[in-house]
DNA sequence: TTGCTCCTCACGTCACGTGAGGTGGC
DNA sequence: TTGCTCCTCACGTCACGTGAGGTGGC
């Protein structure tokens, strides 16, 4: 899963998005992006913050939203990236549970008797 | 539940939340408000509207968030509430389903009968 | 050294809030 | 009539993208 990690440097990003390197760095100090950096202080950009990044890119030039808007745009995307796996997660377990029930003869459910008042009718 | 509806014309509006009208009317022509209108075709304001208006405010004001940003944000806001629900929902759900089950003695599970092969030991 | 990086400062543009001006219904 | 409403047009301000200028590491 966690793939090798590619790290680019400003200037490859900045062309790859065609995003001007001083944006980049304006976007890092409003805190939209957190690249990594090299020892001599280089921003490293990973594969995730490339995404990130075009997240930011669509919300801005596409559909014309504000640094604080993206910001908050992008918290409320994870929530809801949270709230539909947790659906995921009870619709499963219920669906199980379901199929489990109608697996089990139906009057299982229905008889309802204390322990020792019942015997088969005959042997076995 | 769905109380009288009070409708409030613009001034009152305005006044009420220090907005100025070619604000909202700015912010109507953007999409972000929806007020009926009377038959003169003067903008009446119902209890809702004013709600999602304070939303507005928070975001624009308190938050520096532009319009095109209050609009994905208000969907974004939908989405969630929409989400946290059906979860609700599922866990509640689930709960009863674990409770019947733990109120259901346990050999119900365990013996496996056929139907007329078994008797009460006495009668009732 | 060359071409990158880092940073700060400053300008230009655009979104948007607000005021003016002129109109019509209650 | 008075004071509201409607509308459009235009100005001022601020956010933000981008360029310049000067620095230091690979």
């Amino acid at each position: 899963m966690a793939a090798r990690q590619r790290y680019r440097m400003i200037s490859w990003v900045a062309e790859r998005y065609g995003v001007h390197p001083q944006t980049l760095r304006l976007w890092e100090r409003e805190g939209l992006l957190r690249p990594h950096r090299s020892k001599g202080n280089t921003r490293l950009y990973d594969e995730e913050t490339c995404e990130r990044l075009e997240t930011i890119l669509t919300l801005t030039r596409d559909l014309g939203v504000n640094l604080a808007g993206v910001e908050i745009i992008l918290n409320l995307r994870e929530q809801v990236k949270r709230l539909q796996k947790e659906v995921d997660v009870l619709t499963e377990v219920l669906k199980q549970k379901l199929e489990e029930e109608e697996s089990v003869p139906r009057y299982h459910a229905i008889v309802s008797v204390r322990p020792g008042t019942i015997q088969p009718v005959d042997g076995e």
